[in-house]
DNA sequence: TTCTTGACTTGGACTCCGTCCATCGTAGGA
DNA sequence: TCCTACGATGGACGGAGTCCAAGTCAAGAA
């Protein structure tokens, strides 16, 4: 995750204490987590860091492509720190566990040009839903 | 969608003229309304039916498996009453338009078991996103 | 090191979407 | 026609996200 502070540092981002905890907090596998999520573990290291900056660096990170905004269930969005690595989810209808999948085929080529409707179609994203072992 | 309402009367829903001009608003291919506009759209035959009406009545339509919730962005959730016709949505990064689509291969299929992590999976929900002709 | 300044942070107000609840009204069976 | 359980109402409420004016500070300049 230092890899993405360092990215972050070149690409001219001026680093404060609470953009830093919010990288921080947004390192691992599989991570997924809502803004509220992200501003309360970052609330344990800086107890002031309000809601507003922490939206304002999610938002930030999203537009330079370091993470991707992940939305499963119309409730809040989650913000996932893979976003060099494309992949789909696998969410939990019992407990709403998320993991990062890999389909076989690129959903994209399953679309047929006469599916398309005149669109420039480029990106899909699957959600796969079930349940998880400890929910079955 | 004379067909609905037959089939929501036998089903035994009590028929009110509320719940009435929900399912009449809700005909038609490619629609996809939000709350909202479904409020707006039978309060210009109903003028007095309330918000929280509307949400019961598509709560319950969704319940029975008449209509189907689609949430494309993290915004407002869509009712979508081509429920009985499995298919996916190709939406337009621009205005919002959202097309019905229906891709060549099973999107389910092509998750390989080595990335279900033991998840008994029922279901695979496709967004494809793009221009369509007038924003491209 | 200190200065300077534009960028960042803050907290609160606000909007939008959706839920809940006590009360009132009515669909449909007796 | 009458009864009553189920549905409708609207206002309060809660969660998620945005916006803003005022205060603070990172980092380059000197
Ligand atoms: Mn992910
Ligand atoms: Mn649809
Ligand atoms: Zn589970
Ligand atoms: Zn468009």
């Amino acid at each position: 995750m230092s890899d993405l502070l360092e990215r972050l540092r070149e690409r001219g981002w001026r680093m404060t204490s609470q953009r830093r905890v919010v990288a921080e907090v947004l390192d691992g596998d599989h991570v997924h987590l809502t803004a509220d999520e992200v501003h309360a573990l970052a609330a344990r290291r800086l107890p002031e860091i309000s809601r507003a900056t922490v939206y304002n660096a999610l938002g930030e990170l999203v537009a330079l492509g370091e993470v991707a905004e992940v939305s499963t269930d119309g409730r809040a969005r989650r913000y996932d720190p893979n976003a060099h690595h494309p992949h789909h989810h696998l969410v939990c209808s019992g407990c709403g566990t998320i993991r990062d999948v890999h389909p076989a085929a690129e959903p994209l080529d399953d679309l047929p040009a006469e599916e398309r409707f005149g669109f420039t179609v480029s990106t899909a994203e699957v959600t796969y839903r079930g349940l998880c072992p400890s929910c079955a």
